[in-house]
DNA sequence: CTCGCGAATTGGAACGGTCCAACGCTCCTT
DNA sequence: AAGGAGCGTTGGACCGTTCCAATTCGCGAG
């Protein structure tokens, strides 16, 4: 008996040495016991070890075949001290691109033996409950921020002792923290200059809100002013459901405006910052009686599956997350192995995919 | 020294009992040494014991705020046998509707103060590694498995020992394992008889694969001839993207087939099996310059965003996925509480979302 | 003054693994 | 024949917590 009882003459009567096994799952001393060996012995089976016969290996195998052993994580992690999980704190779940940046981050994780343990920070929002003190305690080896955090409480600090990545955002900057992002300035340039490309002077932008809307908008005038000419008009879409970009597309190609305007003045062009609004547009559009790309042509963002619908087959930004999530990896392994490393901060370039809804102005 | 060491003579020399904490995170007894206390009794502030006194409870509380203590939840759940977390499976996360289980999910499991740990059977597929086996070696308290998973492997054996709920789907029938899933033929039917209803004698069904397909296609089946008619045309629309759906209805709504039937036998209304082939039979229709609803009834399936997009509009069937949600956490509480009790199959009614897609056919 | 007695506090075993030093073999060298 | 080297195997400490039995302490009763 390995673990002798101290107290042999224990009150409670013959507490012998062998567990009663009250219907636990198998340990890796039932294992043992079983083969015939002792639990180191399992153990080095058990990690692969080649030091091992092949008479006791197979011998430990049937036995954890015959039992159905598994592995106890916690008593692993407790001793190796290491988890082999790295946390991922998701905003929102129901956002497409984020699955893209999950993809990204899984092909490289899961090559280096790393599984990712998922929480939506919307969903588990409690009284004092924070997500970056959950994936403390369960000790991850690493922590992966998408999108925008909800609240930055506790996760400077988590930042402090967990190697940490933040994907696809730009906030916050944290002392030992990389961050990954999509450059939204540069594909809203993109989506612009594609625009001025095919002859148009007068376009428009849908303007979303966020840091994320501000910085689009931010590309769409410089990609303007660049080229000698003035944004025709920048409106609010709003929240950035289809429903924003609908009315904020009335106001902008409806009746004559205030000002005096005539017909004719209206934009030619029309760039949302994402493609819900750009849809949101499409369906003003038809509804005025213009013919999309005829008479106006539009541009989204994100390239979503909805730009994919042959029914809108919309230009789109597609803005690489798949790459973002890769990208994150790479820093997240890099940090892993040295902790102490400087912040990275990298900017992902997007790329403008091009199909129907956008040509040549008509000549006025 | 709480802990001594039994071979004080050791050749290294001075190993004296205190551990040299080589930058390790906090543990229970540093924040005991720190406060002036047992661990045993820092182990009973943490767990708000009522048998403390207040002089020490505040001493603690100061210890662990002070070194920012995060408690090791590998080591409790060790000896709890417990890890108050439920994994969970999902086949892709690129399919919205399991946001909305998930969702459902979620509200009552972290009532019951656990929490949830996703991973996605497609992505972790790797040679020989499967995910119910990962889950096991955690030892999570519960499974829930939400839709349909790529392999049946391990899942059997896993429900064994786990307690284990399956979400949105049919399959697999295992001993102690729940079920909740959607009434899909019911939907169909409901859509099938919104369409009857409408006036509609001529109705086409864009089929879709797989089970979930096949029990749609029984439901529209069963409506049809309950009402007398006969279906007009069962159409595979293959893989269930838009390009499929658009496909199948330029086959069905197109120049007038081998059979030799008239233009006017073309059916006035498609019953899809989902909305994104829904969307494509739209564009197909648009295209051979039908209007819809007046030259063509349209209703999708699952009641996604697309069908909410004013452009599209699209009647479509709601299947409730929050609700399935909801109960599958109930059926796991309830079966973490009695692991042994029978096998639970439960189907929750979708409800027919009405937009702009349908109307009644024109008089011929 | 001593003897319970309850409340507050403490020591140590246990949880299920990993890792390391030590052990018994066999085989080879000197 | 004695001494190593190398290989396969083993015992036991240890990881950080919980839980239980035991201990200490102050205090009122006998």
């Amino acid at each position: 008996m390995e673990r002798s009882n101290t107290r042999a003459e224990a009150p409670s009567g013959e507490r012998s040495g062998t567990r009663p096994a009250a219907d636990r799952p198998p340990t890796i001393r039932g294992v043992a016991a079983r083969a015939g060996v002792s639990k180191s012995l399992v153990s080095l089976v058990l990690q692969g070890s080649p030091r091992v016969s092949d008479a006791k290996r197979q011998a430990v195998q049937a036995a954890i075949d015959e039992l159905g052993y598994r592995p106890n994580a916690a008593a692993r992690s407790l001793v190796a001290r290491r988890t082999r999980t790295v946390g991922v704190l998701l905003n929102d779940m129901r956002n497409p691109w984020f699955v893209e940046v999950l993809d990204g981050l899984n092909s490289l994780l899961q090559a280096h033996d790393l599984r990712m343990l998922m929480a939506d920070g919307r969903l588990d929002r409690r009284a004092g409950h924070d997500f970056a003190r959950t994936f403390q305690e369960l000790r991850v080896d690493g922590l992966v921020v998408v999108g925008t955090l909800p609240d930055t409480t506790g996760l400077a600090e988590a930042a402090e002792r967990v190697p940490t990545v933040i994907a696809g955002n730009h906030e916050p900057r944290l002392p030992h923290t990389d961050l990954v992002a999509n450059d939204d300035e540069h594909g809203a340039r993109l989506a612009t200059e594609h625009l001025i490309g095919l002859g148009h002077r007068r376009i428009a932008h849908l303007a979303g809100q966020g840091p994320v809307g501000e910085r689009r908008r931010r590309g769409f005038e410089a990609a303007v002013r660049s080229h000698g000419l003035t944004a025709d008009a920048v409106v609010e879409s709003g929240d950035g459901t289809e429903e924003g970009g609908y009315r904020a597309a009335v106001r902008l190609l409806g009746p004559p405006r205030t000002t005096g305007r005539t017909r004719t003045e209206h934009p030619t062009a029309v760039f949302a910052f994402n493609d819900i609004s750009c849809v949101g547009a499409l369906s003003a559009a038809q509804e005025l009686g213009l013919d999309v790309p005829a008479d106006l042509s539009l541009v989204g963002y994100d390239n979503t599956y909805l730009a994919r619908i042959r029914h809108l087959w919309l230009n789109s930004v597609n803005n690489a997350s798949h790459e973002v999530g890769r990208r994150a990896a790479r820093c997240l392994l890099d940090r892993m192995a040295r902790p102490h490393a400087p912040a990275q901060h990298q900017l992902v370039a997007p790329a403008l995919e091009i199909r129907g809804s956008a040509a040549p102005p008509v000549a006025t």
